[in-house]
DNA sequence: ATTCGAATTGTCCAACTGGACAATAACGCT
DNA sequence: AGCGTTATTGTCCAGTTGGACAATTCGAAT
């Protein structure tokens, strides 16, 4: 009966893990955090439930593990490609850098955050690095003297605050587009910082809608 | 065995639909929509799971059904609230009001949406319904000439937007308190419509923090 | 070559799920 | 009083779940 034996395409345990994790997110991404199964995630790796387990002891833990790594990678990402750019195009670019993929997670998070304590750790954690980062290039805007601010901090989480709504319109509902989506964060910002009208949209270094998914497929991968 | 019965509490139609519905809510409020069980709904009605089904058809028609009640009786509320109230005080009201058992409700929805079209579609129908509140409060506060707006149905998107993006960092996250959330709210709001900083905060109808806990708790009963 | 630890498998389990259904009990109508 | 409707119950089912665990099989160090 065992005769024909399948090969196990035996992997070294960081590999195996990092292959887990990204799998876990590809069902996240279809499923939410809810639907996520062990089931599922083996049979997505091509491995028998039993040895999900052997990397996770918990089912919980494989969640946060997937959510922190998703995290993770994207705002080091992220981090690189502000640092390439002048102070404007790079606060442009962050209030643009909307792929739904990304986002799904994150609302996916808002809402399991509240019965899932790794969870909610995480993204508080993860959402004090987002307002940190965009302080930061709020700092520069105002250093190069392209800007003012009064309280960069505060700027920071306000502005936060209305692209994570805008993004809640975009991709949660579909009630608005992505150019609407940017146009409202853009004028918000505009404003608050004191920008000439439109120089973000000008600036912004995604400028043509659908660029993001390689990055998004690159991230399900 | 069976010699001592339990009254079985035979109810209307009507009345029992609706018990049931208010049960769902108070599990969706602990578990979300994706956690909730024929039978915990059971159990919390007092009934057999088998009665739910006697109700509604289909686990999804009851979820999404449970939904629909929530916003819409949120909203016939809101609207009674909002039509006693001067144009100011009622801006303030509508942006201030984010009692948490029913933001929870709203993020949850924005998760599920994407697996659950019944809700997309109930999501749509009713936010596309507070952006016209909204519009229509933002109107009485330029009719008045209280403040100004050159497009009141867009400034009710970006204050919409501002205000589900706040609610998520004070519920979803728990990064801000509710003082901190009003303060962006009405920032957001005075500097877009021209009205005088603080004017807002002033003229709101819902000043102590906790008052909205019986509203919620109404809700949740 | 032998040993030892880790990766991997297969199988078991108790709990829970949504749904189906026949049986019962109360109600309203005539 | 009789009757039909319907609210309500209890029980069954097949499927899925997270977790436990002993048994293998490989790789690397000795």
């Amino acid at each position: 009966m065992h005769e024909l034996r399948k090969v196990p395409e035996r992997k070294s345990s960081d590999e195996r893990r990092d292959e887990i994790v990204r799998a876990t997110l590809r069902v996240v991404a279809v499923k939410g955090f809810a639907g996520v199964t062990l089931r599922e995630v083996a049979t997505e790796v091509g491995v028998v439930h039993g040895l999900i387990r052997h990397y996770f002891s918990t089912r919980d833990d494989l969640v946060a593990a997937a959510f922190d790594f998703a995290v993770t990678s994207e705002l080091a990402s992220d981090r690189a490609m502000l640092d390439g750019l002048e102070p404007v195009a790079a606060l442009a670019g962050w209030l643009a850098s909307t792929p739904e993929d990304h986002y799904r997670v994150w609302i996916d998070a808002w809402s399991e955050a509240g019965r899932t304590p790794a969870l909610a750790a995480a993204l508080d954690r993860h959402h004090r690095d987002c307002e940190r980062i965009l302080t930061t290039v709020i700092e520069r805007v105002v250093d190069a003297g392209l800007g003012s601010s009064a309280n960069p901090a505060a700027d920071s989480r306000l502005l936060t605050a209305v692209a994570d709504g805008v993004a809640v319109q975009h991709h949660g509902i579909a009630a608005i587009g992505v150019a609407e989506a940017n146009d409202i964060v853009f004028g918000v910002a505009e404003r608050q910082l004191g920008l000439a009208p439109g120089s973000l949209a000008r600036a912004n270094p995604v400028p043509a809608r659908g660029q993001w998914a390689e990055g998004a497929a690159l991230l399900a991968r």
